[in-house]
DNA sequence: CACGCATTGGAAAACGTTACCCATGCTCGG
DNA sequence: CCGAGCATGGGTAACGTTTTCCAATGCGTG
């Protein structure tokens, strides 16, 4: 640095030790609440921390005890849907001694496993693995050397606790909604899978399961149709592409994300195409983007912040209790209609070129 | 864990050492690329390094050495700008052995405190600061322990780099741009700002400075019209409504930046107001959310990417050099027009609600 | 009064790596 | 032929915690 960095050397617990006038180990046990200490000598730590301004390294306590230290992966840094269960996270682990740490892994295994790797390398007392392409194989062994929960992500395994939302019924929620309104050729945007676990585990994978399941069940199984893309915006706009295109344009698209049914307004809206007038959308995941009202998206609310806090309250339970069973969480569910969805034909379409109730 | 964990000890660089019939000071200088090894005895080491599958621990590497880890502190994590900044970061540190971990910090001052502690604590080599509200004095002894760049953040020190765009004239681009189009009622949205320093160095504050400046030039110097909120949607949604209500309704908003204006969508939607019909909008930042087709957002691109990039090269710079003199980059703002922006008057608005060329 | 036991405090050995310094053997110029 | 200098490799002491003992003290109990 230009200044000359780092010129006072850093306090350390032989500083605080001596300046307390103990032993380096009663210090520790005062940093660590750990057995052995009385009132009196916590207090006379505890004064000679704050007098000196003493932080432990968390180098070095990585070396014998914990880091305090939680890695969370997250697929895709702009998802908002990540950033509601981060939000969750962060309020379940904020009073505590514990520093979140956030990788982004852009969606790509071997970026997963670097990410992995560099969490367990440094450590960290657990990690939060947040709908992980990772091998089920892989996964095992990470959480074999690490607490681990994965959130989003269905199958359960023995050493590895899961915080879920139930995304077959989620979809199928969505499908009774269009059906209602009177749409029969409801579309669906799927994430494309071809990895056999994954086609069991992912909720992608599960939605678009739903999603045909639901068709049968309302009658609607020979309107089935479907754009296999990725979850991502620019996924959605492809997909949106592909079924404007096709020989029987669909009334109604179900995205199995919010982030997807971004790209599909994006293309509706290039195309010319009215919303919900010409084709009502839904998407999933009731992201802060669903709620703006010039999108006003028809949507699943699975709520993310309840899954942080699930997946962190699990993590603590199982950094505390190495022994305790493996716990699968899956919450419920839940629709929210607003005004991209309504029923097919010109009547709503009218309304909706209308100024006074803009949607797009 | 369920299943017993961590059956295995953890592999060293002592079994790496003995494994292929050297030092340990051998293998470490092969980690490292240090000075001092032959060709042959790299490849021994390596060779030893893979077929026991031995990862460095960073604990342990911290103690001594670097931790090869790089922390990144944001204030928001919805906000969409930084995903840019994130992503320039990573393409720029993609190949090397650092791992970037990101830590939120809620636009709150105890919490970036807190946050920077912790990567202090544990041994980073380098931070990046994403528009931190932190003081002035916190920062340059935040720097003088740690290598350390802010981004987004005007004012030099003489410790630290720093990375931002020309706010001030991207602010002028922006009232240029309306005036042109024929506004003359052009308020603008910003982020309160009491404390004097970050008056003089925060981005908003100086977006603020060169609206004000702008208007002045432009000869609107009289309907300078200010609402002061926080850079977040539901400021802008407020600041909107405060606009809204003035008794000269302005025909313009300069939202301070994309999520602010996103509010300020939320808010004419709500009110039945069409843009750019009937107010015209424009933010700041250019992110993926304001070309997004239905919004079609005129914004100002200070091109996130690159200060991604630069404050990532800089930090390198600045690891491998410690004495170099602390560097101040500045980026071009570029005004991208979009269908938000048009010019005042029913003329345009005509146009805008018919369904042909939907904005909102 | 002796004995076990709980409480309190400390000494010293890890933990896995890097930095510092020294030893050796070789080459090359004078 | 000799000494300087370089290339190569290794020994060992940190780094700052936690953990595992062990010692000393006080106290209740038979």
């Amino acid at each position: 640095m230009p200044n000359g960095r780092a010129p006072a050397r850093r306090v350390t617990i032989i500083d605080v030790a001596k300046h307390a006038g103990v032993s380096t180990t009663a210090v520790s046990k005062v940093l660590r609440n750990a057995y052995g200490a009385s009132p009196e000598m916590q207090a006379k730590v505890r004064a000679a921390i704050d007098e000196l301004g003493y932080r432990p390294s968390a180098a070095a306590r990585g070396m014998r005890g914990q880091t305090y230290t939680i890695g969370v992966m997250l697929p895709d840094i702009r998802n908002p849907f990540f950033a509601d269960v981060l939000d969750g996270v962060n309020a379940q682990l904020g009073g505590t001694d514990y520093q979140v740490l956030i990788a982004s892994a852009c969606n790509d295994e071997p970026a997963e496993a670097h990410v992995t790797d560099a969490m367990i390398d440094r450590n960290m007392d657990g990690v939060i693995l947040i709908a992980p392409l990772t091998s089920r194989k892989r996964l095992e062994r990470i959480a074999r050397t690490v607490p681990t929960v994965v959130v989003g992500r269905h199958g359960n395994s023995a050493v590895y606790d899961t915080v879920a939302d139930d995304d077959f019924t989620g979809a199928g929620l969505v499908v009774a909604h269009l059906a209602e309104l009177g749409h029969q050729r409801i579309a669906h945007i799927e994430h494309d899978e071809t990895d056999p676990v994954r086609l069991t585990e992912m909720p992608n994978a599960i939605r678009a399961v739903g999603y045909r399941h639901a068709m049968q069940a309302h009658g609607l199984g020979d309107f089935v149709d479907i754009a296999s893309t990725t979850y991502t915006q620019h996924g959605g706009y492809l997909g949106a592409k592909q079924l404007l295109a096709r020989p029987q344009r669909p009334t109604a698209i179900f995205a199995g994300a919010d982030i997807v049914a971004m790209g599909v307004l994006d293309a509706l809206t290039e195309a010319g195409l009215s919303v919900p007038g010409d084709i009502s959308v839904a998407g999933y995941d009731n992201t802060t983007f669903a709620a703006f009202a010039p999108i006003s998206l028809t949507t699943v609310d699975q709520a993310g912040h309840q899954i942080g806090v699930n997946a962190a309250r699990l993590l603590l339970d199982r950094i505390a209790d190495d022994s305790r069973p493996a716990t699968q969480v899956k919450l419920s569910p839940r629709l929210v209609t607003r005004r991209s969805t309504a029923a097919p034909g010109g009547g709503a379409a009218a309304a909706r070129t209308a100024s006074q109730d803009p949607v797009l």
